[in-house]
DNA sequence: CGCAGTGTTTTTGC
DNA sequence: AGCAAAAACACTGC
């Protein structure tokens, strides 16, 4: 599913291809998954220009010329795809915009859980405001991680670091891998962390999300990007979706799956366990 | 049949 | 009361 990464991808390579591009049609065939009227969003999006498209949280932004912004979320099995021709248009496809260079934008959907929405700047930064730090910006410190999770210490960590009011883009996959790979146990409290321990995971999610943009995204379920490409990133899950496989960090336990905040969670009871914490107290930058 | 999965909203529980 | 957890909900494919 796409999270931080695949957004990211996508947004990346929307830009690149369509900043400066007047939209001279707007066709939808499952009004539904547009959250304003047909008439509406074709009232302000045709005859308009793309000023830039980029991400925020898990939403790709598409800012239009007269200050208005779609933002299109993709859920689990949304694709945003660009096409030289309209016949490259497969089925699921319920939104197609159309440019004046004779290309075009599909809105693929499976599940029809994700939505095109159409956002006044004003609209747009009060959404903003909801959500969480972006991990991969310059002003989020271990020092912010810590307040954050300070706020919320009765909260176990894996359900918390899905909470996008929390933390901003993070899914279920790299929830998942950042807490193996910091050796914590989904289901600690917040406050139950030490100092050490929120240092590593800090490291580890940003890492984790660095490297997945490298890759071009996870395609362990049905994600690809904006050229229908699937991304590299699955061969390096350690833990997402491997319940029953001999961990490869320990070789001893096997994967286990259980379910967090109604979400399949997978760990290493061995090198995640609950009550054992890592011995060596190093010193803290906290 | 029933689960997977996001994220918001509602309900339950400590 | 005030959190946090769980459930319901929007869907289709397997």
């Amino acid at each position: 599913m796409p999270e931080l990464p695949e957004v990211e991808t996508i947004s990346r390579q929307l830009n690149r291809k369509l900043r400066g591009k007047k939209i001279v049609d707007v066709k939808i065939s499952l009004p539904k998954i547009v959250m304003v009227t047909a008439q509406k969003l074709r009232q302000a999006v045709v005859g308009q220009k793309i000023v830039r498209v980029y991400r925020r949280a898990k939403l790709v932004v598409v800012e239009l010329e007269n200050g208005c912004s779609m933002i299109v979320h993709l859920k689990m099995t949304g694709q945003l795809l660009l096409a030289k021709k309209r016949s490259e248009a497969s089925n699921h496809v319920h939104v197609v915009f159309d440019f004046v260079d004779g290309s075009h934008l599909f809105f693929r959907e499976v599940r029809q859980f994700g939505y095109i929405d159409l956002l006044s700047a004003a609209e747009l930064a009060e959404l903003f405001e909801k959500f969480g730090p972006e991990p991969l910006n310059k002003n989020f410190s271990p020092q912010i991680f810590k307040k954050r999770l300070q706020q919320r210490k009765r909260s176990k960590i894996k359900p918390l670091l899905l909470d996008p009011k929390f933390l901003a883009g993070i899914g279920n996959i790299y929830a998942n891998e950042a807490l193996f790979f910091a050796g914590i146990n989904p289901a600690r409290t917040a406050a139950s962390l030490s100092d050490d321990e929120i240092k590593k995971l800090y490291n580890e999610i940003i890492r984790l999300l660095k490297l997945s943009i490298k890759v071009k995204g996870c395609s362990e379920t049905d994600y690809v990007d904006a050229y229908g490409k699937k991304g590299d990133f699955e061969k390096y899950l350690e833990v997402y979706r491997k319940d029953g496989e001999i961990c490869s960090q320990c070789h001893k336990k096997k994967i286990k799956r259980i379910v967090l905040g109604g979400r399949g969670t997978f760990y290493c009871p061995q090198c995640q366990n609950y009550f054992i914490r890592p011995a060596k107290k190093s010193k803290s930058l906290l």
